[in-house]
DNA sequence: CCATAAATGTCCCGTACGGTAAAAATAAAT
DNA sequence: ATTTATTTTTACCGTACGGGACATTTATGG
């Protein structure tokens, strides 16, 4: 079990996500630097993002996401709706 | 149909998601001041997140989210990982 | 072990966040 | 139509965000 193993899922705490973000750009290879380039957003923020920054600007943070090939998806607790018509 | 009927699901801008927060909080019949009051945010903050502010802190939004009763669940687009393993 | 790549830290800067309090505007209830 | 409730705006404040440039530290690969 690798210490970067994409734990995807139900995200509760910054500190989840970055974790997570920073797991699964490590299973696409991609450097920060790489990332920085294709999402516009500097270096030194995504690293920030990715260990956990509660204050980060939530906008740039769903473009990181995306930029990623991650996808967020927000229903209630416990929903009733159908888990297979989300897309 | 309701202006303010929750479109659950996936998530790709800060308008989208404060959208849906604000009318998951009407469902709840919750005003911003009750929902200031639970956690601990201005109602400023509340009305600017709801209404698409980039900028916003990432730590309030998911506090806010948690607040309302709703899940953020984060993952691969197209994913393999079957959606009935998330909980 | 060594060289290099990747990530993190430091300094500086311009911009602005979020809270408080109160006023103004809008929405909802009567 | 009027009153009440809710949301948005305004003004002010202390704090800090994110970017650029560069230095330092850590991780990786041979």
């Amino acid at each position: 079990m690798s210490k970067y193993t994409p734990q995807y899922g139900q995200i509760r705490t910054t500190e989840g996500l970055g974790k997570l973000a920073r797991a699964h750009r490590k299973t696409r290879r991609l450097t920060l630097d790489t990332l920085s380039g294709l999402s516009d957003l500097s270096p030194k923020f995504l690293s920030e993002f990715e260990r956990g920054k509660p204050t980060a600007e939530i906008g740039k943070v769903l473009k990181a996401l995306r930029i990623l090939g991650l996808e967020v998806i927000v229903r209630p607790v416990r929903s009733n709706v159908k888990r297979n018509q989300e897309a």
